[in-house]
DNA sequence: ATCGTTATCGCAAACGTTTGCGGAAAATTT
DNA sequence: AAATTTTCCGCAAACGTTTGCGATAACGAT
């Protein structure tokens, strides 16, 4: 079966493909019979004008191309599905690239996206992200752009974000208001604006109920379930144990929590624990964790909306705005 | 910033556009001289042929098209994962689309896709997916389809499965030899073929150990944890109590999960439970939940060599293959 | 000197759509 | 009746690429 294209209709009401082309998009040039008939023809052979040929047309195709780290992360699949959700009402389809936390892997896909003609990139760089040449060239070339959750600090376009720092000092003012005093901190790779802000936020909460910062309890690892739980292994073997812990992420937490677990410790006994982005998986396990809820749904949802704005202006140069979503810390029974 | 095309490079240097064109590509007319200039200035400006125009020519993108039920649940986002790292490999980008368990979204993705000029589909079908028409006309237009886990029982194309029935007459005969007798099965929507397929293991395995098959155990709902936990509720409600449940997926036997620890029942002691898909979470509740491994990530590796591998064919016709890989039963604390 | 070969390249069409421009016919005005 | 306007439509170019075919020149063979 083939695909019915302008011409064939045209050929077969003995007129031009350009009267045909008019007749469908209510030009007013054109005669209210002869749209009538071309309509009914359309309608008849279920005709759908060549997405192909009109990219071709207009440089750019009606596809958001979507860039996240891993595809299968709690957080990540929740936000394209926003993304999704949003960009089929408005009726553009999305391409989906992960970069497997691979620098490099991110620059080839952000070039075949370019190279593909989408009409604009959501994005959320990879830990080893080193700079932003990448997006520039997208920026340069007048396609839309959103980061969201992890921005790229060298690359001033819009983001949708949400208040790290705050929520962190939040998350870990409610360990400290329930009387835990030695609060590790399980952060991430250093130079994720993300765990920055967090650690920040830490450190603050800190001090601000004068307690000390030490260094030996600030762990730096990746950002899986693995590095917890190797965060955790390491400060069991040195002895230096705390009696909370604030996780940069939930499958860091939940890395932490089974090491705990393993070594007999008790939750929220003898350690608190709080995680961040209130994965699914905090609420089940027991005892469940407490965490910050991050709106990856919303999140995705509000990058698409606003990336679809900016497709859809028509102006070529946009002001970078900044959403910030809210959190909010849900307090359960692991601290 | 322009991006360069053929004609550019062929201006530049006082020839034809077709002479670069194919110099570019290497066909013996073309002087090895002219070869390699128009090669240097095309490494310089970083020329990409235009795949839009590309795909106009060839009535075919290289674009992937996936339809799921749900992106953000864990099967299908590891699913998707795999998938994309084939196609990556390949030189294919995924369009992904979710119907939300809605047939008529489904029908509209299908189209989409179709419309777009996929060159190739990967498909599970929603649960609520009536007939198979929309992917006729996929087969019809001659584009690759290749359905996994989730299949579209009246259309013959390959492919990628588990042996369902197998699968939980182990997992139910695990059940009935650790001495549970009273086996319930929590199972979806009568029409899905997964469904079916287990809801037939689970009956062979009852009557293979001379076990009645109780009907009144054999709760019907849909594939989400709330369904679980609403069967669960039922059974409690008509004092109805299993001594054990073979949930028809990880969610559901999640949702069961709740609802029996709401209820102070113990797990496995008062009631077996084994799940199916081995999600991540079913290893962190606790007790850590027993399930059938299904290789979600290999699933979708599979799916898309498979597609790939008719795509690149150049065959019109295949004779449709079914790929079933083998599951495991992950034996956790919960039997 | 004529012919056939070979090497090298350009022309033009095609993919399907959109759109500026111009043109013929019809309708209206003078 | 002539001039003007309006209505309606087609031509052709353009987007960037690929490819069949033909053209030209250089070359050696007869």
């Amino acid at each position: 079966m083939k695909h019915i294209t302008i011409t064939d209709i045209a050929k077969k009401l003995g007129i031009s493909a350009s009267t045909v082309s008019r007749a469908l998009s209510d030009h007013p040039d054109i005669k209210e019979e002869t749209k009538k008939k071309v309509q009914q023809l359309a309608d008849e052979f279920y005709y759908k004008p060549n997405s192909i040929a009109q990219s071709l047309k207009n440089n750019r195709t009606t596809i958001i191309g979507v860039i996240v780290p891993e595809i299968k992360h709690d957080f990540f699949s929740s936000a394209i599905s926003g993304i999704e959700e949003v960009a089929y009402h408005a009726g553009y389809t999305i391409i989906v690239c992960q970069s497997n936390e691979n620098f490099e892997r991110e620059v080839v896909n952000t070039n075949s996206l370019i190279h593909q003609r989408v009409a604009g990139i959501v994005a959320s760089i990879s830990q080893n992200t080193i700079n932003g040449d990448h997006f520039k060239s997208v920026v340069a070339r007048g396609i839309p752009l959103v980061f969201f959750d992890r921005a790229c600090s060298d690359v001033a376009v819009s983001k949708v974000i949400i208040d790290d720092a705050k929520s962190a000092f939040d998350a870990v003012s409610h360990l400290i208001t329930k009387g835990y005093k030695r609060i590790a901190h399980f952060t991430g790779p250093k130079e994720l604006d993300i765990c920055k802000l967090r650690l920040k936020g830490y450190s603050k909460a800190l001090s601000e109920f004068n307690l000390p910062v030490i260094e030996s309890l600030i762990c730096y690892g990746g950002l899986h379930e693995a590095d917890g739980y190797n965060s955790m292994e390491e400060l069991i073997k040195n002895n230096n144990l705390p009696d909370a812990i604030f996780a940069v992420n939930d499958p860091v937490a939940i890395g932490a929590f089974q090491r705990i677990k393993e070594a007999g410790l008790r939750i929220p006994e003898d350690i608190g624990i709080v995680g961040f982005s209130n994965n699914k998986i905090t609420a089940l396990v027991d005892p469940p964790l407490t965490t910050v809820n991050q709106p990856s749904f919303e999140m995705g949802k509000k990058s698409a909306e606003l990336l679809i704005e900016m497709i859809e202006s028509e102006k070529q140069s946009f002001k970078p705005t900044t959403i910030t979503l809210n959190t909010v810390l849900i307090i359960r029974s692991s601290t």
